[in-house]
DNA sequence: GCTGGAGCTTCCAACAGTGGGAAGGTCAAT
DNA sequence: ATTGACCTTCCCACTGTTGGAAGCTCCAGC
């Protein structure tokens, strides 16, 4: 229904995310519409890069009635600024890596540009 | 000499990246040249974002001077790929936090888009 | 010489998230 | 009653890096 894998769901549940499900007699966990909603919300929290941290702030926030949506705002800008930094250092990186490649012949000769760069001392003043 | 963290040239040496260094009589490491070198090597291309095992296969083609300069060529276009897929993602994630904190007023009311958005379900066909 | 501090050595643990597997219990269908 | 597919818990692996502890060595100051 969540579309979580039962390994993930038992380790959010001991993570402290997922608010520990009931259990039927023989032991078994018996899931209700509350653990659900929380797996879902883990779920597209996690694809949005969210850490487990950040995610158990954000249930709370969830789980209280009162919060301030400022609050939540602000957890989401600073995922968004790690994000963009990330993204910012990819393109750095595919900036050098495209670089590389088209200065390397990529034939049968040894000769390699890439390698030479690997190597080299001080070029890589940022990257 | 290298920039890389006494710390961390033991993991890659353990790790079968690095040569491993020389010793002296009382047990201590003693770098050459070589070694340097590699580790330079390596801190560049765990800048470029190589894994650990895509450095040790580019440690081994430089290490063999008949290499065809094809097969490093081969392996930058795998981690430029990868690199890519990873950036895209990330430019995905970007739109919707942008797009869920501009729907966030962000003040002290509990009322929160980002919240519903989190937990609704079949909203995200891809993001 | 003796002591302190800063290096070195090793091993062990942790982080974030997953996946893999073992060992045992339980349930439903055959 | 047996089989297969679940469930339960546990421990281990992986990515790369950092942290600590325990013990040794080296050098400088006194």
């Amino acid at each position: 229904m969540s579309g979580v894998s039962a390994r993930l769901i038992r380790f959010y549940e001991s993570a402290g995310l997922l608010t520990p499900a009931g259990r039927d007699a023989n032991g078994y966990r018996d899931f209700d519409d509350r653990n659900v909603y929380e797996l879902r919300f883990i779920k597209r929290a996690r694809t949005l890069g969210f850490p487990i941290k950040q995610i158990i702030e954000l249930l709370n926030l969830w789980r209280d009635k009162k919060r301030p949506s400022r609050k939540v705002r602000a957890l989401a800008e600073i995922q968004r600024k790690v994000i963009v930094m990330r993204m910012e250092s990819h393109r750095e990186i595919i900036d050098v890596l495209t670089r590389l490649m088209n200065s390397c012949q990529g034939d049968d000769r040894p000769e390699c540009p890439i390698l030479e760069d690997f190597g080299s001392k001080g070029i890589h003043r940022k990257l």
